[in-house]
DNA sequence: CGGAGTGTTAGTCG
DNA sequence: CCGACTAACACTCC
């Protein structure tokens, strides 16, 4: 689901519904979906809601976290006690308004004053783990700045990409050299770069290693103005989801005609992901 | 109806 | 260490 753009959003969101209460109940319905002791979170208060990478990290007032992975098709709801009116975001599926709790629900976190915050994920490859700051340090170990993050400079870049043989766009999606860039963006950047997906890293010249980083930017700043990507197939209340899909360059556009040069958009699968480009644009120059 | 594909990433194996 | 592949899971599409 989720990259950085959607999290960032719903953090956003999140934030002035969630901040201050406190946690009456949590009800797991599905246990790999949560991981720690439940018993030590009740009666603690939410003291902030950041995020990193596509981590949701809720600060308690324990000193500890609530931290969240929306991993493929994670969402996260808020609803107001008795309200119809929700608040939230994630990957978009059929049901994901509907009913509260639904079908996809897996955990349920009710606030003092009857509030709940609902995590659905259909597939179950999301969670959500209360842990100390040490534990969600380590977490990060492995992770790398942000892409929007000012240490993600020329210099931090050129260095990442010349160290590696890969396709350039298995490498700019690896949150081990730089976070926050999914497969969406990814290609968006990469048509915006003019570089083809199948590049080899470090054969990318000075200015081309410019104009990607720039890019990449670029199309995640992009998406969080426009509270990120609502991309399925059938209608679903407007304005609830993000409008980037609205503006997007190529990703899930095949056979439609490029925005620039009107090549129709081609798909092939990179690293087992789908990858989308222009061949009028992206010429493979390796 | 079977098989592929899905906005992620951790783990394993060579 | 690096890189390629797979599994985790549920559902939709072809």
């Amino acid at each position: 689901m989720p990259e950085l753009p959607e999290v960032e959003t719903i953090a956003r969101r999140l934030r002035p519904k969630v901040v201050g209460k406190k946690i009456a109940n949590v009800q797991v319905l599905r246990n790999k979906s949560f991981q720690g002791d439940l018993d030590v979170l009740l009666r603690l208060n939410i003291v902030d809601i950041s995020r990193r990478s596509k981590i949701l990290q809720l600060k308690l007032s324990s000193g500890n976290y609530l931290a969240i992975h929306l991993k493929m098709t994670g969402q996260l709801l808020y609803r107001e006690n008795g309200g119809s009116a929700i608040v939230g975001g994630g990957h978009p599926t059929a049901d994901w308004l509907s009913q509260l709790p639904g079908r996809h629900t897996r955990v349920i976190v009710t606030f003092s004053d009857s509030s709940q915050l609902f995590f659905n994920d259909m597939r179950v490859f999301g969670w959500i783990r209360h842990m100390t700051p040490q534990e969600l340090a380590q977490e990060f170990i492995h992770t790398a700045p942000d892409i929007i993050d000012e240490s993600v400079d020329y210099q931090y870049f050129q260095t990442r990409l010349a160290c590696t043989n890969r396709a350039i766009k298995q490498v700019i999606m690896d949150n081990a050299m730089v976070a926050g860039v999914g497969n969406i963006y990814a290609c968006d950047a990469l048509h915006l770069a003019k570089i083809h997906p199948q590049r080899i890293s470090a054969s990318l010249t000075e200015a081309e290693v410019q104009a990607l980083l720039d890019s990449m930017k670029t199309v995640i700043n992009l998406g969080i103005e426009h509270e990120g990507a609502t991309i399925a197939h059938f209608k679903h209340s407007d304005g609830f989801g993000g409008g980037y899909q609205h503006i997007r360059r190529v990703y899930a556009r095949e056979g439609e005609p490029c925005m620039v040069c009107r090549t129709p958009i081609s798909k092939i699968k990179l690293g087992g992901r789908g990858t989308y480009f222009c061949e009028g644009c992206q010429v493979l120059n390796n």
